[in-house]
DNA sequence: GCATAGGTTGAGAAGATTTCGCATGCATGT
DNA sequence: ACATGCATGCGAAATCTTCTCAACCTATGC
């Protein structure tokens, strides 16, 4: 994996930035990760396959957090519930996750949700800084080899 | 607490029977605490709440992990990352979570996904069972006391 | 380009969390 | 009442996550 500068990684670079957040070689390369590996990945995943490229367990954790504290990150919920991670998406891209194999789609949400926010502001008095929409469903793959989980969904 | 079965634990109940697992008087207790307890609740939480009333911490994990797997149980995310669980909603109803307290106020979306689930379903191939939509914001009382962590935000 | 200050990293230990195995217990059906 | 099949509880085992601290980078200023 060459060292240079990504245009992704130069994008986070300026959220960090404007943090004073340094972007060192690890952080950029946990980034990357997600940014380009296509499904939730857990974080174990994540730190095995960077261990080759000199990144430690324990800075996959730090990188991670710090990503997921910032928004840049979320967790998704897979069937199994283990803990996995998706790069978020800015604007109003969402994530359609496969609840089996955990790949994942994106899409455009048509609707735009702040309508709804303002609403909730003044219902509640929350102050909202976000939302987080989640679509779950078999890809098509895994429709075929449908799971023998003991306990089928009560969700359609 | 009456060991009397509630109208809510009825409705799980139904659930459970019709799927031929049993209800017993901990899992019933367990879904309780989540109905009532009003926030996005962590595991060790529930689990320390519910020891007084005779249940062990390995049937408090055994519980969740099969309301989560069943669809009753949602995981949501906090700012801290921990796993905490909020009790589905089912219906239109989505959590709004104080990212700092973890209250959870629940509400109605006016507009109804299912459209756009078709469309995703055409365009992905997926089999799309279900969607979760998570509102994230501070609670009145948290934007006070506003976090001294390290790191703020992206997010708006 | 080079030094500096301050935050970051790596390795392994320590600390938490989560799962397991097995004996016991409860409920259902005969 | 008896047998059968899960569920439960306890404690141990396995796993996951955080911490400690010296050495090392990164961003910045000279």
């Amino acid at each position: 994996m060459p060292l240079s500068i990504t245009p992704e990684a130069d994008g986070i670079s300026a959220v960090l930035i404007s943090k004073g957040i340094p972007l060192t070689r690890q952080r950029r390369l946990v980034w990357e990760y997600y940014l380009h590996v296509g499904k939730a990945a857990t974080i174990a995943e994540a730190a095995a396959d960077l261990q080759p490229a000199g990144v430690s367990q324990a800075t996959v954790y730090r990188a991670i957090a710090m990503f997921a504290e910032l928004g840049l990150l979320h967790r998704v919920q897979v069937r199994s519930g283990e803990a996995c991670y998706t790069a978020a998406l800015l604007g109003h891209r969402h994530p359609l996750v496969c609840g089996e194999c955990r790949r994942v789609v994106e899409f455009v949400g048509d609707d735009d949700l702040s309508e709804l926010q303002r609403r909730l502001e003044l219902e509640t008095g929350f102050m909202i800084y976000g939302h987080h929409l989640e679509v779950y469903g078999l890809c098509p793959q895994c429709v075929e080899k449908r799971s023998t989980s003991r306990w089928s969904s009560v969700l359609r």
